[in-house]
DNA sequence: CAATCTGGACTTATTGTTATACCATTCTAT
DNA sequence: ATAGAATGGTATAACAATAAGTCCAGATTG
């Protein structure tokens, strides 16, 4: 086996055809997914159409549509007689969150990315929010719709919920200017403790649009709620982040030695 | 406006025409997703086919389509002449990952859910691991290919990567019967220290086969390496996670006073 | 320079999507 | 009770997209 060819390990029987996402498009998210992740390395070739066919039991042609849509998208270059190889160098910037250190992390994002405001209006919350605000649902609250971009390309989409009483207290303004959590402290209401589900879901039609994403493609989700002084909810954020352009980094350690064969041990972030 | 009727304040102009992904699909992870994240309350009541139709500016039958697809998925009920109503209590077990206490996390996991070991095999590690394991590309390590389930609900997907001197300290029948972290430490490289990035991926055919999901939808993805005690590595782990049935959960308080406008503070998580 | 690899272009059968029109059931106001 | 107006369900048809077969063009390699 040539080392600067990629040898698919791909199981070929395992494409969905009762599905609504078409073959070429399934076929298309999974190099895209392995040329990422770096399974398959840069400047390494492909296995010819004729054989990737193969691999994937389907025609030609399909194989070529995938490869096709992944050149266009400059992830891989296709040359007649030579073959398609996988773009070097493919210098995307990535912005890296932390749980370490959540707030030197945001302030990092704030002088190194753009925020841009895109609405704010007073509306009634939903069932999850008003939980996690600890409001009835439908009680009125500020929400402010935002969009985090990192050298003009955006990463984040965000929607923060804030109660009425803690958003008059500043001004549509400054939250173009001013980052929400300096506000929160201004307010009187600084944001002490924060709580945080992360999950993935489908890029919605909506969310989509402003990242400028397919709709279906996978989003990091974090429904972030923060806290302040008496433990009261001063905001609620969810967020989508496009997962090529931002990532989650954690870094942790044990806190004490293991015992061999023993119980559990605890773990705590590295400092 | 009747309170148990869901409201939908969903731009109708988004819906992106221009994808492999069928409208009536666009529109059911739409509701799908607002109904998972409690945007829409159970028991409450859609609007009518026809009125849907026009706040997605769809035909009637597109929308149908959707509704019937969520139906079919128990997420809600339809009846004629009463309407479509979202499903209450949808008690899907969820199991909930923890940064804060990993291990106990784990402990826990391991307690509650049902590992299987799909396969080991001796492999040469791609670039992205080579790099993780500190060994050159092309090293033969041991690959486990492992699937965690809860309630016998599949939910994770595990590909562990362990360097072949340590991997021979154990055998294949300790692998399908105690845990991953009890066997390092007995073979003398004890996991002290983890390193982790998350992303959301689309399924790809493997990894949607095994955990009964169709491919192209979304999977929290979580890399995590391994250390001892000499910071040297000891596992890499690739996970695929449900985003249905698993979640990631992060409590952090801030480690001391913010300065009113003043510069970064430090969080750390919550013991 | 010829054989053979590579990807590209064209044609076509099949399938899937979407819309229009009409039917069945349930609820509600009379 | 009963009529009307909700609701969702079914049938048909136009249209678009997918995926396969076949032949063509450029590059590489001996």
């Amino acid at each position: 086996m040539d080392a600067t060819t990629w040898s698919g390990r791909l199981d070929p029987s395992l494409l969905d055809a009762s599905l609504p996402t078409p073959l070429y498009h399934q076929i298309y998210l999974v190099l895209r997914e392995n040329i990422r992740s770096g399974a398959i390395s840069s400047e390494s070739t492909f296995p010819g159409e004729q054989e990737m066919a193969k691999m994937f039991n389907v025609s030609r042609i399909t194989v070529k549509r995938a490869l096709n849509d992944l050149a266009s998208d400059g992830l891989v270059s296709r040359h007649r007689g030579r073959g398609t190889i996988v773009a070097g160098g493919s210098t995307i910037p990535m912005v890296k969150g932390s749980f370490d250190t959540l707030i030197e992390s945001l302030h990092i994002m704030g002088l190194e990315t753009e925020l841009e405001l895109l609405d704010v209006t007073d509306v009634p919350v939903d069932d999850s929010v008003a939980q996690h605000l600890g409001v009835e649902p439908g009680t009125q609250v500020q929400r402010a719709i935002r969009r985090r971009k990192l050298q003009n390309e955006p990463f984040s989409h965000l929607v923060t919920y804030v109660p009425m009483e803690i958003a008059k207290r500043y001004s549509i303004k400054d939250l173009a200017s001013t980052p929400m959590l300096t506000l929160l402290e201004r307010a009187g209401h600084p944001a002490l403790e924060a709580e945080q589900w992360i999950t993935a879901v489908s890029a919605d039609p909506l969310v989509s649009a402003a990242l400028g994403v397919s709709v279906g493609s996978p989003l990091l989700k974090i429904e972030r709620v923060m806290r302040g002084a008496k433990g009261e909810p001063v905001q609620v954020i969810h967020g989508h982040y496009r997962p090529d352009r931002f990532q989650y980094h954690v870094k942790t350690h044990r806190r004490r030695a293991p015992v061999s064969g023993g119980g559990p041990a605890t773990w705590r972030d590295e400092s």
